[in-house]
DNA sequence: TTGTATGCGTTATCAT
DNA sequence: ATGATAACGCATACAA
């Protein structure tokens, strides 16, 4: 059923049937309430297609998952991805999901922007330096970045946590429980969000007159096997730490292996605090909670990132958004004074 | 730039330079060259809206994720989309992702039908006696799912693996290791693959001859947090299991959690098998896996399915698409006879 | 080998 | 308050 055959059963115009359906205030009430019965009568749908080529909107937005070269799908980015749902499904946006190869970025992004299946996009994982960022300015496709790049961060849009602050924050707290010999089990340092965190955890150490250690720092996809890698070298180490940072839940659990792994005791023997994404399959909750974390919802942030660029493509001529996150230090059994 | 400028600047017709960017083999080699030359020169590419309407296909799937109350994104989905995704960008399509609430599920799967803005569907998490197969059957939208219903199975396309038989070989394993308390925490029985692995499990029992006990059967969303809480409950039982046979690698953490807290040593003490989707953040592997599994790529599957799927697209006269993938048993380092 | 004319199913403009 | 007609940007049947 289409339009022009829904409207030769009504007796009306295509036009009258397509006003009326779209609430055009001008078409009288009680023909209003006869289309709209027979469209549900009829299960009748406006084609998207169509819709799509005469109104010049796609009623979608695109998000773009780079997939390096292991081709890993990381848990955050569908708990996000579910975040951003429930803001599209609320105004009538559909979402496309483009795992880029890192290899060809560029050409995906020029043929995002000139195919027109989209009227924005949510760019993901951005790195330092990301040259997307002026591309995209180039191509003028409306985008919103979760994260940041390194400078020029009021002329786009994005959403972040402070993640510099979360880390500093969570160093000086184990700083504070008299350790000194803390390592950290970091995200890819190619990431922006990564090195804002390396550099909260550097300058704590630094603000505390702690030398830093390099041989006590690690960066990597936080699986949970990297995880593990990670501690169990650092363990082995002849200085080995009595804290760990870690920059997931994910990677914490492969943490809390080598930990056991070791014969030591979370939280006694040896200090842990991760940044906890509040995914919603690895819950850091209970009466007490498994980990002392930073927090900050990541699905929240997918859904003020998705409603952030709905407002952007319907205001084309607004400034760029900006929103930061905080991410509160919260105590959980993971955490105690350093041991003689 | 779109066609007819194209075309203008070229001095052909709008026809000719569409058939040269399509490859039809009328065209003239030179023409075709010198038409594909000016395209990319403007970064002309077919507006993708335009194409769809006249064509009559959207060239993208569907996934239909369904999010219960507690709206939680899966890790799982998620690495089957990224093997899915590979087939699509292989074969120019794109992927239209839907969260679906299941309470409204009846008329979002209409509405996907009758709006046209996919050509297919992947079906997720399919339940007991799932309403959306009929549904689908009637509404004349070609889709695979993922796993299966109780019946009518070759009436349909699906790929699934052999759930029964993984659980089975599993609880015999750990059966001929001399365990018989064994205690199952299985995924959300509403789903149908839990109840197929449920089977399984009890199979194995009956077959041996040892009774079952519903105290050490376990069922709920498969997060770290539920696998913790089932096994230190069933750790506390008077009739205490030796073994565990976990649906998931994430679910498996938690229990692992649980042993350790308990003061046991996986492996030795207790033993454990998990199902093993092979996620990309969960790997199981090392010399010696970490845990004894029934394995079986998720991402294979959706990669399989999705090329099933566009199959029966290009070919919708075809008999449905079934496939059944094996999970072999591979030992690891969590399993052991029963201590005496 | 190329071009003309029509159609895809809507929305939007301009009349009435 | 309703209708006729054009426009969206392509693909394709038919003509040459």
């Amino acid at each position: 059923m289409n339009l022009k055959q829904l409207s030769i059963q009504l007796g009306l115009s295509q036009t009258t049937v397509s006003r009326a359906l779209n609430n055009y205030p001008e078409v009288n009430e009680h023909t209003r309430q006869r289309v709209k019965l027979a469209a549900s009568k009829h299960n009748y749908r406006p084609n998207a297609r169509a819709t799509r080529l005469a109104t010049g909107r796609a009623m979608t937005i695109g998000h773009v998952i780079p997939m390096n070269s292991s081709e890993v799908f990381n848990p955050i980015f569908g708990e996000f991805i579910a975040g951003a749902s429930q803001a599209y499904s609320r105004r009538g946006y559909e979402l496309l999901l483009n795992m880029a190869k890192e290899d060809a970025e560029e050409s995906i992004y020029r043929e995002i922007a000139s195919k027109g299946s989209v009227d924005g996009i949510i760019v993901h994982a951005p790195r330092v330096n990301d040259s997307r960022i002026t591309l995209l300015q180039e191509l003028g496709l409306p985008f919103v970045i979760h994260g940041r790049d390194s400078s020029n961060s009021s002329e786009y849009s994005w959403i972040d946590m402070n993640n510099r602050q979360a880390f500093y924050q969570a160093t000086k707290l184990l700083i504070d429980l008299g350790h000194t010999k803390i390592c950290l089990i970091n995200g890819d340092e190619k990431l922006n969000f990564a090195v804002r965190r390396k550099k909260g955890y550097l300058d704590a150490l630094e603000d505390e007159k702690i030398s830093a250690n390099a041989d006590l720092m690690y960066s990597g996809d936080l699986t949970e096997a990297n995880g593990y890698t990670a501690a169990t070298h650092a363990l082995k180490h002849r200085n080995a730490p009595t804290a760990f940072l870690v920059a997931s839940y994910v990677g914490a659990l492969g943490v809390r292996r080598a930990i056991h792994n070791a014969g030591l005791e979370m939280g006694s023997d040896i200090s842990v605090i991760i940044h906890d994404d509040e995914l919603a399959y690895f819950h850091n909750d209970g009466d007490i909670a498994q980990f002392t974390a930073t927090r900050s919802s990541v699905k929240d942030a997918g859904e003020r990132a998705a409603m952030m660029l709905l407002d952007i493509i319907d205001d084309p001529g607004k400034a760029p958004l900006n929103e930061l996150l905080k991410a509160p230090l919260t105590l959980g059994a993971s955490t105690g004074p350093v041991k003689k």
